[in-house]
DNA sequence: TGTACATCAGTGAACGCGCGTTCACTGATGTAC
DNA sequence: TGTACATCAGTGAACGCGCGTTCACTGATGTAC
């Protein structure tokens, strides 16, 4: 058996706090998140999550991860072959899945590092899964753009979504209704994949 | 003269203290800005802030208050009569705004009231004048459309160049280059507006 | 299997720091006559 | 113009709170023989 009791327990731990960070980050939001609740939620001490973890931050990365991991995985399920139609799936899923999981989703983007420390490159990876599910249909529509174009392609497109969500979601300006962000989105992706085709290569 | 001096020094300290907080989240951004900074900027005692100003949610709310005027300023200027070359010309001056002001241009998107405080109204009416300056556009390549549906475009056309503007800024994404985004807005406001042009009212 | 020792996780009180806001007091400005 | 009183801004030390992180100690798990 050797050490398999302790890493085992140490494991654990680390679940039981990923998955207590994740259930207090999706109740009350990423800036309510406080060390002593989740020590309390998890059953450890409070000393004990820095055994687990090198920190907070590195706590709150785990949960984004595990939010970006469930993104992807409902962006890579089934999907249309159509690419006009893909993207709109696409765009209709992310914004399905930041109405529903609206403090997870927040937690993503409102995250900054503590200090000046860079955020770690294993993060930032995960990042693109997203980005990848966009780049196919985008190459089918335009079948002539080099893989490096794509990329900028798809970010712009997952940025300009991403932007429409997150203003609808914070419903950040006066008198005009969220309701309609859904027939929005649709219309918004409608129109940009009808210019994409229109427009010649350049 | 009567009550003048006391109205004449309570506003000139309030000018003082919006200017410190300008600069401060000017060149650190919102979440370095301290009151004893303030106070010490501004040649006045701590308490003296909340003499002037209800607390630091207001004096925040100010500058960003100012920060948007600017931009509305901006936007106001000349303008090409052009719909499409005007939209083009307004997602460009915004990212170029966006780029020069970064922290105070942040700082909008940022600040939260503490709490849970509503955001005064007086506040939400100053974001309407960006809106007000896409909507002119919009209405010319539209001309079918009414008010309220008006309002709603220019907000997701908004949404989705700031967006766009955002994640470039924020530098969220890894291997793709943050200098392209000039010549991404430029392609992506061409795109919706041929699509908008060939796209029926509905 | 048992014993002695080593290693490392678990503990929670204490540290250290930061910071918005208040408040009793002082002094300048305004008002009444 | 001058005087007595009222009002309110200016002051900065102190309050109050929150919270991430550390650390000396305890006890469980692992290793060597």
């Amino acid at each position: 058996m050797a050490a398999g009791r302790r890493v085992e327990k140490r494991e654990d731990l680390k679940r039981r706090l990923i998955d207590a960070a994740e259930v207090r980050i999706g109740k009350s939001g990423l800036a309510a998140l406080r060390a002593r609740d989740l020590a309390e939620d998890a059953g450890c001490a409070l000393g004990a999550i820095y055994n687990a973890f090198e920190d907070m931050d590195d706590l709150i990365l785990r949960v984004n991860a595990r939010t970006l991991a469930r993104l992807g995985q409902m962006a890579s399920g089934t999907g249309a072959s159509d690419p006009g139609a893909r993207l709109k799936e696409l765009a209709l899923a992310y914004a399905a899945f930041a109405s529903e999981n609206t403090n997870l989703w927040a937690a993503i983007f409102e995250h900054r590092m503590a200090g000046d420390r860079p955020t770690p490159e294993w993060y930032l990876q995960e990042n693109a899964v997203l980005i990848e599910q966009i780049v196919k249909p985008v190459a089918k529509l335009r079948p002539g753009l080099a893989q490096r174009e794509l990329l900028v392609r798809a970010r712009t497109l997952f940025s300009a979504v991403h932007g429409i969500v997150t203003i609808s979601i914070e419903n950040r300006f006066v008198g005009i209704p969220a309701a309609n962000l859904k027939a929005e989105l649709e219309r918004f992706v409608d129109v940009l994949v009808t210019g994409i085709e229109g427009t010649p290569d350049r």
